[in-house]
DNA sequence: TTTTGATTACGAAATTGGTCGTATATTCGT
DNA sequence: ACGAATATACGACCAATTTCGTAATCAAAA
């Protein structure tokens, strides 16, 4: 994937690509009923939404039948990476380890995933 | 610490703090230099944000003087945290572990600052 | 078959963020 | 004192995003 187009969700577009990502298939009312359990918006915006993310190749959809059937077009983790060099860049001064620092130091970790980022840290030191 | 305000500066906003983060006091001229080595907009403009900010109360300001001089009025930390735990919870299922993954794969952190992390790492280990 | 409900399509209004032009006021150099 | 440079205030515009109303279409139920 040489120059692959920016991935730029808005707001809205993350929310329901979330929902899409946990469900893997779903159709605009499924995704609907999933968003109104935090904002109040009706049906039509998020048809809208989802026609919209559509045409900018965020989701593919299948069509074929009368209520279409959408799915994520774009990569969860791929996605993610773009958003937190983002947020590294314009929050963090662009160094990542700032990020990490504060991540560590605000949330709780398992010994396990403590683990796992010692393991990925003993890889990065042994270059 | 009145933590419940919603802190959501938009993307050039984030900017400007940056730079009053760095400086601590500067006047609009001064953010306006910084932000023109990166990108390509008018005084006004830059102005103009700031004044907006300041309604927002995103920004203090001493206009005692003729050339108004300006402070962030948000915490950096407290900033960085807000915008992380949205990130966290939206984007990575409520795992920093795996935002600190993510952030260690993909971006090259320095000797140094993968001392810090082992610093940190073992602190946290230490219980 | 007719009606009722669900779905998509479309257009347009409302909102927000970012941009700048222009007017006005103040300071400074000469 | 005068003109140039610099500062703030303010309004307006544009593009992107979000919102919804309404119409057209289809399916299933009565």
């Amino acid at each position: 994937m040489s120059v692959s187009k920016t991935i730029k969700p808005t707001e809205s577009e993350l929310e329901i690509l979330q929902v899409l990502w946990n469900k893997g298939l779903a159709t605009v009312r499924e995704v609907h009923e999933v968003l109104t359990t935090t904002k109040d918006i009706g049906y039509t915006t998020t048809l809208k939404l989802m026609q919209i993310m559509h045409e900018k190749g965020l989701v593919k959809r299948d069509d074929s039948m009368r209520t279409h059937v959408y799915q994520a077009a774009v990569n969860k983790e791929l996605t993610q990476k773009h958003l937190l060099d983002k947020m590294i860049s314009g929050l963090f001064g662009g160094s990542a380890t700032q990020l990490v620092i504060q991540a560590l130091g605000e949330h709780k970790a398992s010994q396990e995933e403590l683990d796992k980022i010692q393991s990925i840290l003993n890889d990065l030191k042994s270059h």
